[in-house]
DNA sequence: CGGGATCCCAGGCGATACTG
DNA sequence: CAGTATCGCCTGGGATCCCG
């Protein structure tokens, strides 16, 4: 018989993936760039965050294949983010989050 | 012109209102079911939770509209958590970000 | 432009014990 | 059964400055 301590497994895997501060923001904000940002863009989008936090997200983001990072070459060279097709799954899911926020109460 | 800084609003309120460790799992423990659930029985889903955090959070949930509590007379007396229509709309955003979990990389 | 290095801080959580 | 009382900790995040 499979233990019932598991039921919420998914859940705790959900917030160990994006269950910081931040990860739906950044999520969210690259989505609506049409899934290409650069660390700037993310920045104005969320004035809040200070570089060193999202330094440490994009990486983890990054580990749990959340986003892709890649080079944009040319002077200067310019970093850019996009989300992976799951991700960009989740995105549609923090939208719907994002109507019911705004509906609730 | 209104300002850009809103843009993640709405994320930012849903955190505000269930973006602590246990609140998704509880809801979701709730949920599961069928939308009552007595104190103890939300422990068993939640085997790591403790009392302490339990009650804090059962509370805040209360305040902030997504669940009620009542009393269910009786020797002894139980209490009663419901979820409200709008934390049920929240359990389906849930139960999707779940499957995502499960099919994630 | 896109970060890294340091230092610091709060608060959310864990553990344990007890109670109406 | 359904919580409350203490206490301590530790991690995530804030502030600031700096660098290739």
């Amino acid at each position: 018989m499979a233990r019932m301590i598991e039921k919420s497994d998914p859940l705790l895997r959900a917030q160990k993936l994006v269950g910081k501060k931040f990860d739906l923001l950044i999520i969210d904000s690259i989505s609506s760039r049409k899934g290409r940002s650069h660390f700037n863009e993310i920045v104005k989008d969320i004035p809040t965050i200070n570089p060193r936090i999202l330094s440490i997200r994009l990486k983890d983001l990054e580990r749990n294949n959340l986003i892709t990072k890649s080079l944009v070459l040319g002077t200067p060279v310019k970093t850019e983010y996009a989300l992976t097709d799951s991700a960009e799954r989740l995105g549609e899911i923090i939208s719907e989050l994002k109507k019911w926020a705004e509906k609730h109460k």
